[in-house]
DNA sequence: CCAGACGTTGTT
DNA sequence: GTCTGG
DNA sequence: CCAGACGTTGTT
DNA sequence: GTCTGG
């Protein structure tokens, strides 16, 4: 899903990454939540001057939760924070954003709540394994009030976990590789079908998943403290829980708790 | 034709 | 706005 | 995503 | 349980 994720890169670092202007005020954040600002990337709305060295490609803060344009009151409505790539194409909410504004969203890594039977849920700082900036496939759309205000507002895109991944969750951020970037956000050249293949789960070597305290749950933890370590692992807690009602012995994580790929 | 929905997540 | 359901 | 609230009356 | 807020 990727319903929290963080950003600590330096503004110089994600201006490399994504060849974008992006605005001053830019603090490393390691707990960005649902409805709070969010930087997205998209093409330039201004046109360059020729021979221009200026990246063409521009950050913006947006709303993070996808409201539609259609939409009456958006406050009165649970934020579309995440937005399946799967069907995105076919949803009356999304049609017109997956063709317009493809955009993405820089981040530093995102984390899963890994639940387990009864016990509680662990959450997982996942990471590329290299570190760097990483890109969400995301989808930005614009809100018009009746009386002419306007609110900028986007949603990631999610698809299955990956193999490696799933041992957390079975759903996934959307990740755009650097190949990508051109293609996925020029929506003048490129019909959404011409950009599904970039909708799959990343590779499982990409990312690493670390466990972290649950400082990070609450979103006013806003320190790197959210990034700490936490002993408790996968191993520890990849237990079946006790009282199964059924026995399938299949499709569960039980089997030795080992993580080849951590 | 008009009315009404329009989303994701996870959990059961 | 646009699609589905009746 | 998780955390936290979830209510009214009257009085100051 | 369900909704709102961040």
């Amino acid at each position: 899903m990727c319903g929290r994720f963080s950003l600590k890169n330096s503004r110089d670092e994600v201006e490399a990454a994504l060849g974008a202007l992006i605005p001053d005020d830019f603090p490393p954040r390691y707990n960005i939540a649902p409805t709070q600002p969010i930087l997205i990337v998209m093409p330039s709305e201004t046109v360059r001057p020729v021979g221009s060295n200026r990246p063409d490609r521009a950050g913006h803060l947006v709303r993070w939760g996808f409201v539609p344009s259609w939409v009456k009151d958006p406050n009165a409505r649970a934020p579309i924070f995440n937005i399946r790539s799967e069907t995105a194409a076919e949803k009356n909410s999304f049609k017109a954003a997956l063709s317009h504004r493809r955009v993405l969203v820089p981040a530093s890594g995102f984390y899963e709540w890994r639940r387990n039977g009864s016990n509680r849920a662990q959450p997982y700082w996942i990471r590329p394994r290299h570190g760097g900036v990483i890109a969400f496939g995301a989808l930005m759309e614009t809100w018009s009030g009746a009386d002419g205000s306007q609110i900028d507002t986007a949603g990631i895109l999610t698809t299955g976990a990956n193999e490696a991944l799933s041992l957390i969750h079975h759903r996934m951020p959307v990740v755009v590789v650097p190949e990508d970037y051109a293609r996925w956000m020029d929506c003048k050249h490129y019909l959404p079908r011409e950009v599904a293949d970039i909708m799959q789960p990343a590779p499982d070597d990409l990312f690493e998943a670390i466990p972290v305290s649950d400082l990070v749950n609450k979103v006013s933890n806003t320190s790197p403290d959210v990034q700490l370590p936490v002993s408790a692992d996968l191993t520890a807690t990849a237990t079946r829980p006790k009282k199964a009602g059924k026995k399938t012995g299949a499709d569960d994580d039980s089997g030795n708790g080992q993580l080849s790929m951590f």
